[in-house]
RNA sequence: GCGGGGGUCACCUAGCCUGGUCAAUGGUGCCAGCUUCAGAAGCUGGUUCCUUAGUGGAUACGUGGGUUCAAAUCCCACCCCCCGCACCA
């Protein structure tokens, strides 16, 4: 075992010993509860998780030490299909899924247990492997509190309790749906179950009900309803597989694959034989829209089994259709194979139903013209046109005269078109997938209406107003998430909630459901606060009635009545009762930016569903991008993945902690890279090595750079604290850390070595930078901690308070003039190549002065005029800053000339040693130099000789 | 298509809300020097171009305009990149 994970053992040992992160009710502290979204327990901990969860035991222990009694529990996840499906492909002996596990380092005999004990032991696994990792990163965890959903009976019944009360409230409704599906598989086919496909969704078409001569119904699916004005015939593929069947009582003729989707978007089929489709090629359909009576032609480019497999044909403003007929007037043996006329051909030209500006009256024609396209089979250059007419008409385009909507513009019209032809009988609504989507199981899919489905109904304008409310009510970091929060609210339909498969809890009034993944893990937070009571008292589900649970959380009724009727000990009851009273809610939530669209925002919908009390509703948020690795993306199937466990053993937990959480922040993405580990590494060794040299350090004096020191140390405290509120651990890490320890560098330089510096000065500053380094890297701290001398753990001590008495920009502004003029002397050296026996500094007369450090508050005209005067000699200018600084409008200090001269003096010694040579003080006044009696300078002149 | 976030001097990032101390923060990389048996680490300095004894100037914050004494920052237009879009954790 490494030197590292002794020393961090040993820590999280004495932290255990202490108890200090298991917190109970304290009325006399305030409380402060922070929570992660709960991990998936079908796999380890990798650093995208680490990411979120360092970030909220960063905030944890940032609270505790500011003196809040901080709850930070931690809870896993186990509701859904994935851990099944883990145990299914090991029974079936998958060897892909076999790897996995064993690259996740799982032993052959632990995938035995898969197979044969099933889910309770893939869950129990990772739940071990999860909580020895964050264990070993450190966790400032609250252990008693843990719970797996899904498994545990109280968490069900927990549940249960939830949806009766949402039910109850009217907010869980049943109804229909229309789901991406897989006709093998009989269920919902989601974006990770498919082979192709990802991301495509269920559209709505209309299918215009065109009628043959016997009154057999056509019906041509089209998403541009509107174009029915402009019909000139139907397509049909010759070659297709189309079917005549009783549809909802009528003859239809329709693809033979359309006839299984309208079945399962609640038609009534009864197919009665199966046709191709050139046995109607030539008939005669009346269109339902304008009451015109067009032929039915062949074409190759009508998918069969694309919506239903029938189409109308506007050539003027559709190219393939166009092109279609095209090929039909050209292939004389192809119109002459269908038995159609030359004159029906030729009666057949475009209508011109949209104007658009700048295109002529068959905006199809034109584009096909221009793009040369010389057939129907040019698929790619006609999709390329389609797109392009497409867009220009939807968005520019006017309907003509000819059609019902003299004028109108497409992209306002198109809704209630369909809406109207719907309405009128012409048409009905079509489902139809995005793009092709196929199954796993390689069978392809098509949309159905899922019916008496679950839904909570998040469309509901009230729940959706209080849901804004809490929102605008709660702590968002960063900021910028509001507005995504917001719209989100805005945007969110009703919700499915309950699945047929998977793990989870039934829905208690239907027992045929699982309420589904999304929808049991809204309001757990509350179950933390009664989760230690229910295995410290081994209370079982049954006692968790309703009615004891209404009065924990909501209040309503009372213990008494409630411990009756349940068997519930009336203590336990007070006690959880008790525990949500003081902790809840939960002030701040830690999750990746990938949940606000879903989880985040439906866990404010819950709260503000079940409690009317605005003040238990969630009072912020934290969020997080991804994170990549060297620049790279996390990827399992490139293995560009990197466990936390693995990083915790080679780094150790305090650099892994740092290099991710101070890569980056806000939502921008984490980058976890190698190479700057050291940085890190070394920074913390340099400040232990420090820490340990403390007693050499004899001197008791303040002098200036005693003075400036502890005065930055007030704005690094300042800034360290700003930055932590804000959940900003890159700043708080870089101003905490990394400038305050230059800021202490620079200070023992100046000092001329840590024999020295001012005792208490360095004392106090390295105390300050361990005590902010802590909720970072808790155990190097505690290490350093411990071996000043301190007895109380670092981690329970105080969090440091900037003291403004502290703050003392003249010596700060002393310290930066040292600073100019020591640079200013190496540079002279450096450039002139001269290697000087001695160097002379001569502090200017009164009227030349630097501004070091001088900033305007005012706008524009005060600091010009400032500088203007300076520049022009005015000794009026000394007078005037000085109102300035005294009216509060100008910030900073000027260095007098005596304090140039007295500090220059002091610092000598620490100015010479830049160069190793011997340094001079004068006065330009009394200077024996004519040279630097007569030098034009405004800061201190340097003569290197 | 709808919604969100971005484009900064090698790379990653700060600054933008509240315009002037911005040639612009910090880290990494790279270069030089010190230290070292060597390596690693550490330390110091440099890292747009020209010029200079610590200076001055030019060009620069996606592109093009605008407002202003003054723009990385405000306004307008455009180009490009990333992310989410539901029954899935």
């Amino acid at each position: 075992m490494s030197e590292t994970s002794k020393i961090e053992q040993k820590w999280q040992k004495r932290w255990e010993e202490a108890g200090i992160f298991e917190s109970d009710p304290d009325a006399k502290r305030q409380k402060f509860f922070v929570n992660v979204a709960y991990p998936y327990m079908n796999g380890a901990p990798h650093l995208g998780h680490a990411y979120t969860f360092i970030r909220a035991d960063v905030y944890a222990r940032f609270k505790r030490m500011q003196g809040f009694n901080v709850l930070f529990p931690q809870g896993f996840h186990a509701t859904g299909e994935p851990i099944l499906g883990v145990v299914e492909r090991v029974r079936n002996r998958d060897q892909d899924q076999i790897e996995a596990l064993r690259a996740l380092g799982a032993t052959d005999e632990d995938i035995k247990n898969f197979a044969e004990q099933g889910p309770e032991f893939v869950v129990a696994y990772w739940m071990d492997r999860w909580v020895r990792t964050l264990k070993s990163a450190g966790f400032s965890v609250d252990w008693r509190r843990s719970f797996v959903t899904a498994l545990t009976p109280t968490y069900n019944r927990f549940i249960e309790w939830q949806y009766n009360t949402l039910k109850n409230k009217g907010y869980v409704v049943q109804g229909t749906h229309p789901v991406v599906w897989c006709p093998h598989d009989q269920s919902p086919t989601g974006d990770h179950d498919r082979l192709v496909g990802e991301g495509e969704s269920p559209v709505e078409y209309v299918m215009l009900k065109f009628e043959l001569d016997d009154g057999t119904i056509l019906p041509c699916a089209t998403m541009r309803p509107e174009t029915a004005y402009g019909a000139t015939n139907v397509w049909i593929n010759p070659d297709g597989d189309y079917v005549k069947a009783e549809v909802d009582g009528k003859a239809w003729i329709l693809g033979k694959v359309a006839a299984e989707k309208a079945r399962d978007q609640l038609h009534k089929v009864d197919v009665k034989e199966e046709i191709k489709g050139s046995m109607i090629v030539g008939r005669v359909a009346k269109n339902p829209v304008t009451g015109l009576k067009v032929p039915v032609f062949p074409a190759g480019f009508v998918d069969p089994d694309t919506a239903t497999g029938v189409v109308m044909s506007v050539p003027s403003h559709a190219p393939y259709d166009w092109m279609g007929l095209h090929d039909l007037k050209q292939d004389m043996g192809l119109s002459q194979k269908y038995g159609i006329f030359q004159e029906a051909l030729d009666a057949v030209v475009p209508i011109s139903i949209i104007k658009v500006e700048g295109m002529t009256e068959n905006p199809a024609v034109e584009v096909c013209s221009r793009m040369m396209i010389s057939s129907q089979k040019d698929a790619e250059k006609l999709d390329e046109a389609t797109d392009e007419v497409y867009k220009k008409e939807f968005h520019q385009g006017v309907l003509r005269e000819n059609t019902g909507y003299p004028g109108v513009r497409i992209s306002e019209a198109k809704d209630k078109i369909s809406a109207d032809f719907v309405r009128k009988g012409w048409g009905e609504v079509f489902w139809e997938t995005t793009s092709e989507v196929v199954c796993r199981c390689k069978t392809r899919c098509h949309v159905k209406i899922l019916e008496n489905q679950w839904f909570l109904k998040f469309s509901d304008e009230e729940w959706k107003r209080r849901a804004k409310e809490a929102i605008s009510r709660m702590n968002l970091y960063p900021e910028t998430s509001r507005t995504q929060f917001l719209n989100t609210v805005d945007w969110l339909k009703d919700k499915a909630c309950a699945r047929k498969s998977g793990l989870g809890t039934k829905m208690p009034w239907d027992r045929d459901w699982i309420i589904e993944t999304l929808s049991d893990s809204v309001i757990y937070m509350a179950y933390y606060t009664i989760s230690k009571t229910l295995k410290e008292r081994k209370v079982d589900a049954d006692g968790l009635t309703d009615e004891v649970l209404d009065y924990v959380f909501l209040g309503k009724g009372d213990a008494k009545s409630a411990s009756k009727k349940s068997g519930l000990d009336e203590k336990a009851i007070e006690e959880m009762k008790g525990e949500f009273d003081y902790y809840y809610p939960t002030d701040v939530r830690f999750s990746a930016k990938e949940l606000i669209p879903n989880h985040l925002t439906y866990h404010v919908f819950h709260h503000v569903a079940m409690w009317d009390d605005p003040r238990m509703w969630p009072r912020g948020v934290s969020v997080n991008g991804f994170v990549t690795l060297n620049s790279q993306k996390m990827s399992k199937r490139f293995g560009n993945v990197k466990m936390l466990s693995d990083m915790i053993e080679t780094y150790g937990s305090d650099v892994t902690r740092m290099n991710i959480v101070g890569s980056n922040e806000n939502m921008d993405d984490a980058d976890w890279r190698d190479d700057s580990i050291d940085a890190f590494a070394s920074r913390m060794r340099m400040l232990h090595s420090l820490s340990r040299d403390i007693e050499k350090s004899k001197r008791k004096d303040m002098q200036n750079p005693d003075k400036s020191f502890i005065s930055m140390l007030q704005s690094r405290i300042k800034s360290t604290t700003e930055a932590c509120e804000l959940t900003r651990f890159r700043s708080a890490i870089q101003s905490g850390f990394f400038e305050s320890t230059n800021d202490l560098k620079w200070y023992i330089d100046r000092c001329g070595g840590i024999e020295n510096c001012n005792r208490d000065v360095l004392e106090e500053g390295i105390s300050t930078i361990v005590v902010m380094m802590c909720p970072f890297a808790p155990h190097t701290a505690e290490e350093i901690w411990e071996g000043m001398g301190n007895k109380k753990l670092a981690a329970s001590s105080m969090w440091p308070e900037a003291n403004e008495g502290k703050a003392d920009s003249e010596s700060e502004s002393g310290e930066d003039m040292i600073r100019q003029v020591a640079d200013d002397v190496r540079q002279i050296e450096k450039i002139s190549g001269i290697k000087p026996k001695k160097a002379v500094i001569i502090v200017a007369p009164q009227w030349k002065f630097d501004v070091y450090g001088l900033v305007s508050k005012n706008k524009s005209a005060d600091f010009k005029t400032i500088l203007s005067m300076v520049k022009e000699k005015n000794e009026a200018a000394v007078k005037y800053i000085q109102a300035l600084q005294k009216r509060g409008e100008l910030s900073g200090n000027l260095v007098s000339r005596q304090s140039q001269l007295d500090l220059l003096e002091e610092a000598k010694a620490f100015i010479g040693k830049q160069i190793g040579a011997e340094v001079e003080i004068q006065d330009a006044e009394t200077s024996k130099l004519e040279k630097a009696r007569n030098a034009d300078v405004r800061k201190p002149a340097i003569f290197v000789l």
